[in-house]
DNA sequence: TCAAATCAATTCAATGTTAAACTAAATTGG
DNA sequence: CCAATTTAGTTTAACATTGAATTGATTTGA
């Protein structure tokens, strides 16, 4: 996808790294998404699964954070994985203004049950890259991510 | 944003540049695309008009490709861009299914202004990066980007 | 102490997004 | 030629997403 800008070459070149970024990401996320529709999960429901599978229970604000969403919409998340009974809310003792979002015991299994699959296939794209060149791009992306303009 | 999973070195090694591509990339376009508020353009929109700025005049199917999104978005955008006149529709002669979409004098005169600093927005990013980085940054998205899995 | 500020979550309005069903036009091949 | 298929765009339903306003709880500092 190159881009039709007559520009500086360092202008080019940016552009052009800009939007490979952007299509691989894109194109690697769909593809590595692309079996939670076997389980009517969305990428934010199966975010927040992972999370608490991970790191155990944690409060909405926490959610939000991971996966990068406003705390609107992790209400919303959340809210269609407590009709699923995937997660149960939990008031926080301390702080009532919190609330804690628990795995419940089908949410542990479907999780069980996805993650490994998901694993798989993560492994099946990123593998072809070889391990220097996998750890190359960490590091690049590392960069770039963390600058802050 | 380390990964807590306890699998192979290859399946974490893999996790890790997954979840590290997906952050920059987001991150990286989230900077980008902050400006583009000022002119109330979704990121959406912005991508026709940049298409159409460096393409000339699309059908709304290439358009579509262009920016990855489905014809009923892109119906939806181009609704949008044409209420603030920034783009028409022109019924194809040739083939009456298909509509062209063309740049007005004033969709022209706005991404003639934003374009320019959207570049210096991009170069400012990416110039973290060495000039090699970019390019190895951009051979290993096109590695990745081009798999099919 | 207590008023002000901050914080976690919810709600609402606006918009984006997709998939699927649909319309209308063009193409294909028997 | 014409029926079947394909194609471009629209529509609809369902849901995602954000930002702003709101509620209720906690913290801060004068």
């Amino acid at each position: 996808m190159p881009t039709h800008y007559q520009g500086s070459p360092v202008a080019k070149r940016a552009l052009d790294v800009y939007i490979k970024l952007d299509r691989a990401a894109g194109a690697v996320s769909s593809r590595i998404n692309a079996h939670l529709a076997d389980y009517s999960l969305t990428v934010s429901q199966f975010g927040v699964l992972e999370a608490l599978y991970h790191l155990g229970h944690l409060r909405q604000k926490d959610l939000a954070q991971k996966i990068l969403k406003s705390t609107g919409n992790i209400t919303l998340v959340i809210d269609n994985l407590v009709k699923r009974n995937l997660v149960t809310r939990k008031r926080d003792k301390r702080d009532r203004r919190a609330i804690y979002i628990h795995l419940t015991e089908a949410g542990k299994a479907l999780i069980d049950n996805i993650f490994p699959k998901h694993v798989a296939i993560v492994e099946a794209e990123m593998n072809v890259l070889s391990p220097a060149e996998q750890d190359e791009l960490a590091r690049l992306c590392r960069k770039l991510g963390l600058q802050q303009a």
